[in-house]
DNA sequence: TGAAAAATCACCCTAAAGTATGAAGGCGAA
DNA sequence: TTCGCCTTCATACTTTAGGGTGATTTTTCA
């Protein structure tokens, strides 16, 4: 077998020619590192193309489509019990006055007070005293128990 | 009159002058190109960095936009018909969990906190615990609002 | 037309409800 | 075993509901 020394001399031309090969390369790299200011001119010069360019294509895309749209839809449920009947025989006899059925319907339709004297256009104060007949009437002590007594009554949907 | 053949002959020499002078024109406008291309590399390679970069631009555009949403209500009409069935699909989607159906059956039956928390043996805290959370998933703010959306949704008899 | 009923409102006070935040223990799924 | 969810509870605070009382103004109807 051959020793080291031998493959040198055997391949002496190869290793020359890699030698001079990487000194040119490393002459090109040089070189190129002394027109560095001009390549990244260049660079910088289609760099700024593609960011100016990505740029438009975003604006385009953004003015020039329709907008996506992603349609939801919401559930909700309403009753529909047929119609609903008055019990105004339960009304006469607990002697509840028209306004006092108004209330208590806004009542059960999960309105605060606030916002059912706004809707009626009276004082918070009102509806309170309101209520407070409304549950001396239905002889409840609660609001919640107050829309309970009243739907089982047909008082209100 | 000369008829159609006459013609050519006559013009046989214009004819042909007309083709060569196609041809040549033809040929010149493809030595043109040739020598736009090799002397406008540069702005082609421009060009098409513009191209590929308005091209991508307009892809991040479609791709990373959100969305718009629209909310469509829809009505659903919910029969209510003697036997109570529990919308088990809606407890899910709402992912109300039973102790908090527990605590919102004991409210819709007109039941103070305190009273709901004395008969369940926990803390009155711990009632109000269970209603922030049902008044969230429920999306109500107050408790005759949540009787009102789980009856419709036969979450409650 | 005058009394009764209904509707309106105010004030003060207490009770209950609701909000916000933090935390601890249990329990089942990954 | 870790992680997420449920359940539990607490503290502190704000808001809303409800009670009691009294008063004024409409409306209704005999």
């Amino acid at each position: 077998m051959a020793g080291p020394a031998n493959f040198l001399t055997r391949n002496k031309s190869i290793i020359l020619y890699g030698i001079f090969l990487a000194v040119l390369l490393f002459l090109l790299k040089w070189l190129e590192l002394r027109f560095l200011i001009i390549n990244h001119a260049f660079e910088i010069y289609a760099g700024s193309i593609a960011v100016l360019f990505t740029a438009l294509g975003i604006w385009l895309a953004l003015k020039l489509t329709k907008p996506k749209t992603i349609l939801i839809e919401k559930e909700i449920f309403t009753e529909r019990t047929g119609a609903f009947i008055l019990n105004e025989k339960e009304l006469t006899k607990l002697n509840i006055s028209k306004r006092e059925l108004e209330v208590l319907q806004l009542m059960s339709e999960g309105l605060s007070n606030q916002e059912i004297a706004s809707k009626l256009f009276v004082s918070l104060n009102t509806i309170k005293t309101h209520n407070a007949r409304l549950f001396e009437k239905l002889e409840v002590k609660r609001r919640t128990q107050a829309i309970e007594t009243a739907k089982k009554l047909s008082l209100i949907p």
